[in-house]
DNA sequence: GCAATAAGAGACCGTTCGGTCTTATTTTAA
DNA sequence: TTAAAATAAGACCGAACGGTCTCTTATTGC
């Protein structure tokens, strides 16, 4: 790795914080002068501009988020429970990711009636994170882990809605309820409209034994 | 009213879509000076800040909203049907609202890591709603038309946290399913887990004689 | 209709914005 | 070691920022 390679990937790392709290908008050049201790010309030498980095910094706050967000999410027993590790997750986890917030939630709300570039980013995001989630519900079902008439895509879109519905709240009331919250109400959907129904015994038996 | 009460009427009227699509950063005094048809002078006259602006014009965004969202609340025939219809509402209702989507949200991811006043002001919106949500259940347990069992506390973040998160997703992803898949999932909650059992049977009649 | 007052225009302020470009320095490969 | 190439500094640009202030114009109460 050249240092100028070096350079330009420390300048995302230290950028993604700042475009995750303050937004585009918010973020000055000055900001990113002083958070990466670069004059204007040591960072346009590696960007063409504010756009192209924000553009990075988002793919680099969203790629630490997924990371996390899929943390031991291959070793559950079943479809079931994989979506609630990610669940769990996505409620539990707070260190290792970018300060201030789901980065999807953040560009969303600043880009959908505006930048476009940054609208497509946190779309692209967005149907990588339903890929996910589709993916286990049809394998699931596949595996008569997840009832058949179980919609994989309605169930997706449920589980993102409801919890970033709830980080939306838990940050604005600075208190995890929400969080906690719906967490416990997805799981008992889980269980109860989600879970195949045959394997209903045999997951309660595995439960009893642990 | 004197002409001047009536200006500062009209400037907060078409300063709120500005500032809910556009944010408080994102707008500035020449987008109000053009959608005003006034100077800057004319302006400052009524407000000391583009702050104190963007306070009221959050207000108005909010009043109108809560308004919509409260119709024909109080003619529903039960709390659980007055839950509903305030879900409902809050789906099916986009006429009538300032433009750029839910002010509590906008103003929420964009002043939490920043301006307090608006921060302040998101989360007394939010508290309202609350206030309405748990009123509501609180009365359909005494009245034996909700189960005692039901946290009113816990059900409207559950209520507010899903809505919110459906319209983040319906909003970027420009498609309605989200929106229409929690209403559809919230309505089943409702009935089955939230409705006082003593009152199903006599319900169930009431919406078979419809 | 007139004087007092309220309202609005718009020039002006210093600052900061994103971005460019030339120059100096450091890294790199021969 | 040295020359070429990569990298960074920072002066500079025009435009736009939020905000102030003076002066003119419009409204108001008498």
């Amino acid at each position: 790795m050249t240092k100028g390679e070096d350079t330009r990937r420390e300048i995302v790392e230290k950028a993604a914080p700042l475009f995750n709290q303050k937004g585009f908008e918010g973020t000055s050049l000055s900001d990113l002068m002083r958070v990466t201790g670069l004059q204007k010309g040591g960072i346009y030498r590696h960007f063409s501009s504010k756009e192209e980095l924000a553009g990075e910094a988002f793919d680099y706050a969203w790629k630490k988020a997924v990371e996390r967000r899929l943390e031991g999410v291959d070793e559950a027993a079943d479809a079931v429970e994989r979506l609630k590790k990610m669940i769990d997750n996505f409620v539990d986890i707070r260190t290792g990711l970018v300060a201030g917030g789901c980065p999807l939630m953040n560009t969303a709300v600043e880009a959908d009636d505006g930048n476009p570039v940054l609208r497509a980013r946190a779309r692209g995001a967005l149907s990588g994170w339903m890929a996910r989630l589709t993916k286990a519900a049809e394998e699931g079902i596949e595996r008569r882990e997840i009832q058949s008439r179980v919609d994989p895509r309605a169930l997706g879109q449920l589980i993102i809605s409801t919890l970033e519905g709830a980080l939306l709240i838990s940050r604005l009331e600075n208190d995890r309820t929400p969080l906690d919250q719906v967490r416990h109400h997805l799981r008992e959907y889980l269980e109860t409209n989600v879970r195949h129904k045959k394997a209903r015994r045999a997951e309660r038996a595995r439960r009893a034994g642990v």
